[in-house]
DNA sequence: TCTGGGGTCCTAGGACCC
DNA sequence: TCTGGGGTCCTAGGACCC
């Protein structure tokens, strides 16, 4: 059956959020109107661009770059700090107008969503939907969006990047051709960096390259991805909108440290914070994890991880924390210069939500009880109130 | 003052079993 | 006495996304 889908993204969506939130509280200039971005900081080697204004952009500046090579590009450049809390209020107020035309809703990620509005039209177009939806969205939320319309996910994903801000596009299975496949292929949605050289030396350069090459043979060179892309190119996307709530697969935090460290105690320390945090989040989701992965990132800018099963699937943080020090400390040579230091559990299964019997492991009811209360101290006076011992020791 | 942090999914290769 | 082949599970690493 015939879908109608649409793809809705916020322009700009940190720089735009940002700026409303600034108006709102009594700023007089909107950053969207000047050369701006927001960075991470700079001092703590985070110093990277996470959006920027159109007029930034005029300046050849983009996302992802260092800021000190930003401001080469424009030296009056107006760098602002990111802010979660307000992305995800303004992310939420969007959800929240979106549900008044659809409860299909796939929250695509913070600024974009899915919509599938095949039994939600009555006697009205797509394209008016659309053009309301965004409307409402200016008028009321004050912020810009695109917004992409065809008959799946992947078509409309890819009309919502057409022109941008403020617009409207469509991408309907007959204008491929004529709108997409002119483009170069490496604007294609799942082709990334490292795909494209190799498809340019097939003397694949346009998408419209890629989908009349041959299947088999793109299959042939890049596997189970080969096949996505190939159909991709051609506009083929079976995909449901995903709108129900799902709890994640894994949860991980990571950090750039300030400075390059080559100790292990200190790494251990790192890895104990994180750890808290991994786990109040997982507890949050009341998840227990069945195995840990420890990243470290070298300051050459290696990668390497090591992973192992936990026992017995658990939320606890010390249980994590044992298992994540002994991969920290069968991975780590002595004497390297670590930049990054990461955790992350996976295999996660739904916590039991009865109560231990008393024959169960005392142990067990003991850590439970500990992470209980340490999480509520957490929320009711603020994250780092409450932190383990292990992180006193060393300051 | 080079290169964030949160995810998901896939693949190659080794261990182990029958 | 020189070497099978299917299957599963696990890990490390890497691709991609926003």
């Amino acid at each position: 059956m015939d879908r109608k889908i649409l793809h809705i993204d916020v322009n700009n969506a940190f720089l735009s959020w940002l700026a409303v939130y600034k108006l709102k509280n009594g700023e007089t200039v909107d950053i969207r109107t000047i050369p701006a971005i927001i960075g991470g900081d700079e001092e703590a080697r985070k110093g990277i661009v996470l959006a920027k204004s159109m007029k930034a952009k005029e300046f050849g500046i983009v996302t992802g770059e260092p800021i000190y090579q930003a401001k080469r590009k424009c030296p009056q450049i107006q760098v602002f700090k990111g802010n979660f809390e307000i992305y995800r209020e303004y992310s939420n107020k969007l959800y929240k107008l979106l549900l008044e035309y659809t409860d299909k809703i796939e929250r695509f990620s913070i600024d974009e969503c899915f919509l599938d509005m095949t039994e939600y039209l009555m006697k009205d177009t797509l394209e008016n939907k659309a053009k309301e939806i965004k409307r409402r969205v200016k008028e009321e939320l004050g912020f810009t969006v695109n917004i992409g319309l065809s008959s799946n996910k992947l078509l409309a994903k890819m009309a919502s990047d057409f022109e941008k801000p403020d617009k409207i596009h469509t991408l309907y299975p007959n204008e491929i051709q004529n709108k997409m496949w002119n483009l170069k292929v490496s604007e294609l949605f799942m082709l990334g960096r490292k795909t494209v050289p190799t498809l340019y030396n097939m003397g694949i350069k346009t998408i419209g390259d890629l989908a009349k090459a041959d299947r088999n043979l793109i299959i042939k060179k890049f596997g189970k991805h080969g096949n996505l892309m190939w159909e991709y190119a051609n506009g083929i996307d079976n995909s449901e909108v995903n709108y129900k709530y799902e709890k994640p697969k894994g949860v991980g935090n990571s950090i750039t440290l300030p400075m390059d460290v080559c100790n292990i105690e200190k790494l251990e320390e790192i890895l104990l914070e994180l750890t808290e945090q991994v786990t109040y989040r997982l507890r949050k989701y009341e998840l227990i994890a069945n195995s840990v992965n420890v990243q470290l990132r070298t300051k050459e800018f290696k990668d390497f991880s090591h992973q192992g099963k936990l026992d017995v699937a658990t939320s606890s943080t010390k249980q994590i924390y044992a298992k994540a020090k002994k991969l920290l400390e069968e991975m780590y040579k002595e004497g390297t210069f670590i930049r990054l230091v990461g955790v992350r559990v996976d295999n996660l299964e739904e916590k039991e939500r009865r109560q231990l019997s008393l024959f169960e492991d005392n142990e067990k009811k003991k850590l439970d009880k500990i992470d209980k209360v340490m999480d509520s101290l957490k929320d009711k006076y603020g994250y780092d109130s409450i932190i383990y011992a292990g992180r006193l020791k060393k300051k």
